[in-house]
DNA sequence: ACTTCTTTGAGACTCATTCTCAATAGTAAA
DNA sequence: TTTACTATTGAGAATGAGTCTCAAAGAAGT
C-alpha cells in the first residue's frame, strides 16, 4: 500500500474527506528532509505554489500524528518537529546542542528494560521519549 | 551546606544579589510537591502573602536551572515543570497519560548504554531526557 | 546621606499553535 | 449534474507560556 492509499484509509476511518491540501501536507512530510517543523512544511508548500494555510498544515499534522503516520518530536526548542513513521523502524534521537545535528539510534536492550521497568511500577507504556543532548565532533560544528 | 547557603553561593558566583524573592522561589521549589510549574509556584507564594511577580519567578527559575539547583521537565503538556535537584539522585520519569501521576525511575544499565551509544556516534552527552508515557493501574486513576 | 548598580513588578510583547466563522468544496441522493 | 447537506479551508483573531521593558525601589560601597 502506498502513502496515498494509507492517507485515504486513515481519513476514511476518521470520517474525514480526502482533499488536495491534506495530500500535499502528507507528501511534504514523506519526501522532505526529516525533522521539519510546521512553519518549514508550510513554507515548502507555498514555495511550490501550493495553496495551503498554516491552519490547515497544523490541523492535518494533528490527524497524521493521531493515526501514527507521523511522529511529533519535542526537542526542547519551543516548536514541534515531525517525521514520517511509515516505512521507518522505531528509533530515538541524539541532538547536538551546538549545531542541532540530529542522529537516530535504537537499542533493543534499552527498549526491553524500559518496558520491564514500567511494568514493575504498574504502568503499560504507550509511548516514550528518549533523547540524548550533547556535543558532536563534526568538523563543521561550531563547537570550538 | 543547607539550601540557603547553596543559593547564596550560586548567586555570588553569578554576581547576583541575595534577595527575599529569590530565596522564596527557591524555598517553594525545595519544600513543595515535586514537578510544579511556574504558575503553581507563583500562586503558592501569593497564597502565602509573599510579594513576588511572575517575571521574578521565571527569572529566578532560570538562574536555578542554569546552576543545576533545579531541573526543568518538559512533559509534553505545554509548560515546564521544575524539581529540586539538591539532595536527590538522578532519575527519569514515568507519566500516566490518564491521571498525570509521575513516578521516578533510574536504571544503571540504561544510563551506561546511552553514554556508550552516544560516544560511538561521536557525541559527548551533556544531558538526556528519558520519559515513559503510559497508563497506570492505580485505582484512583480514571483509566476505566 | 550620596552614588551607582541591580532587582523588581506591571504590563506589553513574542511566538507557536489553536480557534472562529464566513466562504468554498466534497459527496451522496435524487 | 443539480440539489442539499456537511466538511474543509483560509485569514486573521485569540490563546497561553514565557520573555522583555522600563520606571521605581532596593542593595552596597564611599
Amino acid at each position: 500500500m502506498n502513502n496515498t492509499d494509507i492517507l485515504k484509509q486513515i481519513l476514511h476511518k476518521e470520517n474525514l474527506r480526502y482533499t488536495q491540501q491534506r495530500q500535499e501536507v502528507w507528501d511534504e512530510i514523506c519526501t522532505s528532509d526529516k525533522h521539519q517543523d510546521a512553519e518549514n512544511i508550510y513554507n515548502s508548500l507555498r514555495k511550490r505554489q501550493i495553496n495551503v494555510s498554516r491552519a490547515t498544515v497544523y490541523r492535518t499534522i494533528q490527524v497524521l500524528v493521531k493515526n501514527n503516520l507521523v511522529r511529533r518530536l519535542n526537542l526542547d526548542d519551543g516548536r514541534s518537529r515531525f517525521e514520517n513513521k511509515i516505512g521507518f523502524e522505531h528509533h530515538d534521537h541524539i541532538v547536538c546542542l551546538n549545531c542541532r545535528k540530529i542522529i537516530e539510534f535504537m537499542d533493543e536492550t534499552i527498549e526491553k528494560r524500559q518496558t520491564r521497568i514500567a511494568k514493575e511500577q504498574g504502568f503499560e507504556i504507550v509511548r516514550h521519549v528518549h533523547q540524548l543532548f550533547g556535543r558532536c565532533l563534526d568538523e563543521k560544528c561550531p563547537n570550538k
